[in-house]
DNA sequence: TCGTTGCGTTCCATGTTGCAACCCGCTATG
DNA sequence: CATAGCGGGTTGCAACATGGAACGCAACGA
């Protein structure tokens, strides 16, 4: 069946989702940072099928984390590339790295690496909290209704025990 | 078709889709987070189907990502609960909320927020650089390949133009 | 006894995937 | 001037995956 939209999800995860949570379009934007923009080099380096790479590249368009720029008139022919959005995504993308690095590889035997384009430094990305500095440890964070969340209370109360019986005011 | 499995890639960034590159994986972990552990809460929470928690489950433990854990004995029922892997998935899921707000609700409308356990201090996570603490920005990093990238030179050269410009004594 | 909770499995109508084949406009080659 | 090739798709099809509902099944509880 149809896979389930999480486009209206009052969850910002859960939209992050919808467009990130798939095999292929985080790979089709690494490729794009790599320099490939062509409908043949996805094809080439993805292994990826010509309908569903065609699919996927609209629905990053549409979705605005690609722009569809021709490169030529005659036949027409266009390149993909990022946009900030598209940027926004690709910089989560690389926290997934070493991830994948931790647990599917030996320690010094990752296959690919980050350099800094001015100094050629290796960068290696850490997600912090933005203004401690501090790596995120999930286990010293609770999770609470921000702004706009739903306001049924019984949702609420269930699904954010700790918030709710920190903030003991209500 | 069988979805592609990316377990076999040289690209760590592939190995974490296959298990993170889906709508419901991150779904569960986030609940688990939440304190959900139990089929029936990500039955509820989720709208997930149950043959389809079933396997998801299946895969996460499988995965190591959870520990399916019994938590009486008659009739056998089982908690799940995340594993150090599972916690370091979801520092990078925590890095997708940031997208998520940013690209999707209006600035100051999140539905949902993190706050530190000790302090109570809103915590807002960005992916940054480990030594040097500055903000990724892709536009100023490029890629290389690591000690365990294949070594066929044709390849090597294509993919990572951008490397072996700069480290030309090749 | 009957209903409910907790946790699955099985079945089925649709979707989605991956692969191969086809198409179409243009250009380079002989 | 035929024809081969390239870039960039669309179409068709068989093999799965998905979501929903229905069924199973053991232990309570009233």
């Amino acid at each position: 069946m149809e896979r389930k939209s999480f486009a209206d999800a009052h969850c910002s995860l859960a939209r992050s989702l919808d467009v990130l949570g798939d095999w292929w379009n985080p790979l089709i934007l690494r490729e794009c940072h790599y320099g490939v923009n062509r409908f043949d080099g996805f094809l080439q380096w993805l292994g990826i099928g010509r309908n569903i790479l065609t699919r996927r590249l609209k629905l990053l368009v549409e979705q605005g984390l690609l722009v569809k720029r021709p490169y030529q008139d005659n036949p027409p022919r266009f390149e993909y590339h990022l946009t900030p959005k598209g940027y926004d995504a690709l910089v989560v993308l690389m926290a997934l790295m070493p991830f994948g690095e931790k647990w599917s590889f030996e320690r010094g035997k990752e296959p690919i690496r980050l350099y800094d384009r001015q100094t050629g430094r290796r960068i290696r990305p850490v997600v912090v909290d933005r203004d401690t500095g501090e790596p995120l440890d999930p286990r010293e964070i609770y999770t609470g209704p921000g702004p706009s969340f739903p306001r049924s209370a019984r949702v609420r109360r269930a699904r954010f025990r700790e918030y709710y019986e920190r903030n003991t005011e209500e």
